[in-house]
DNA sequence: TCAAAAGTGTTCTTGATACACCCATGC
DNA sequence: GCATGGGTGTATCAAGAACACTTTTGA
């Protein structure tokens, strides 16, 4: 802000990269696609792409993912900006890094523009992805891990109507733990976010699941008077 | 990451902006400097700068810190990244703002460069800043807050050696609370990372006070072990 | 001797943890 | 009828909260 006369000095280049995580009733997953292009062609790499000068950030973020996988409507959330001097071969280039959480249940994603491909790998072995892509992913990883217990943020990784137990082996996969059924029902039951719903989930051959639905305008209202969320 | 000729666009101008933290004894502080240039002459703002196309966005913080305040070796992190189109009246200008956080004792500022001043404001009631800086304040402190009892930064704001009691006012005054004074103590110290020192502090007609410092290696040894620090 | 801040333990309350069996369904 | 995951309550333990008086110094 204090030297408002130096717009001749050669400026960095800035880009938005995301990293889409999402949750199969099994596993984290992280959506990568793969480089066309050169540098790193044919590397896996997070969506993204350079920020226009007439669009915020977070539209930057928006495009870029429904340009290159066609997801819309998704959780989104800046992360980091990352500034190392060589992070891309080629020249300057400044990322601004989001985090993405998508409900995977009828997501149905697809490879667009530049990307050859695009494909969900879980979160445990993805491939060496290009730049610092691993860097950025390893963040979002340790953002995503920090803040599901303390953020309502979880239940955008799962379908509207989903079980107790949809949602106890979520937090049991991103946070790595086991934790005790009798325990974590009674604690989000007690937060009295969740609404049951009339219908039941039935799958397979056992007792059919109460299916709930997170409350996020009592939330809202909540969080507004101090509340704080806890799981 | 997507685009990679795309070169010819108009690119947005690149910014650091430093919310620079002190803590005297009392209340906290923001370090803001008052602009001697159009836009917002006069007005104040957080000192900052353009980011060299050569430097990582920690070296332009530290860089801008230094020449605009005068201060070195402090303790500075990534807060958010600002992008609105309009945020600067100029032209499309990007801001990757920190927070930093400095030992006010002994620390004195200097204005510099074209900065007509630099003053030190508290909190609670800071002139109405330049651009959108007025947001990025409050996001700094909702960080600092939040932070403050998970992560020991809180020491960064007191001297090397400092009392229990300077400790506990310190977290009284950043959280707006009142704190129980032998729990906090006892919380404090159960904690293990304090070493008290052979030196007492002396001031004024009241019994003299233990010094202590932070023992941030023991900490960082605790803190690989999966343990976390709570206050 | 007074004022002003430093220092110190115990009780009570609350929230977290550990734990085992019956239920409803599909095959 | 059996295998599979759904659903439920209590007893124990540990951590946090509340609380009042003595000590040391300078003036």
């Amino acid at each position: 802000m204090s030297r408002p006369s130096t717009y001749a000095y050669p400026r960095a280049a800035l880009t938005v990269d995301c990293v889409v995580f999402g949750f199969d009733e099994a596993e984290l997953k992280v959506l990568l696609i793969q480089r066309g292009l050169a540098p790193f062609k044919g590397r896996w790499a997070l969506p993204g792409g350079f920020v226009r000068v007439d669009e915020t950030l977070d539209d930057a973020a928006r495009r870029e993912l429904a340009e290159e996988t066609g997801l819309t409507n998704v959780f989104l959330e800046q992360l980091y900006t990352f500034g190392a001097v060589k992070r891309d071969p080629r020249e300057r280039v400044v990322s601004v890094a989001y985090y993405a959480l998508v409900k995977l249940a009828g997501a149905h994603t697809r490879a667009a523009t530049d990307a050859a491909d695009a494909r969900w790998f879980p979160i445990s072995k993805p491939p060496r992805p290009a730049f610092d892509h691993a860097g950025i992913l390893a963040l979002a990883l340790a953002r995503l891990r920090g803040k599901l217990r303390w953020q309502p943020i979880g239940f955008e990784l799962l379908p509207e109507k989903f079980t107790l137990s949809q949602l106890q082996h979520l937090y049991e996969a991103v946070l790595g733990v086991t934790l005790d059924k009798r325990n974590f029902r009674k604690r989000v039951l007690d937060l009295g976010l969740l609404v049951p719903l009339r219908e039941t989930h039935m799958a397979g051959a056992h007792r059919p699941a109460q299916l709930f639905r997170f409350d996020p305008e009592k939330y809202a209202r909540l969080a507004r008077r101090g509340f704080h969320f806890e799981l």
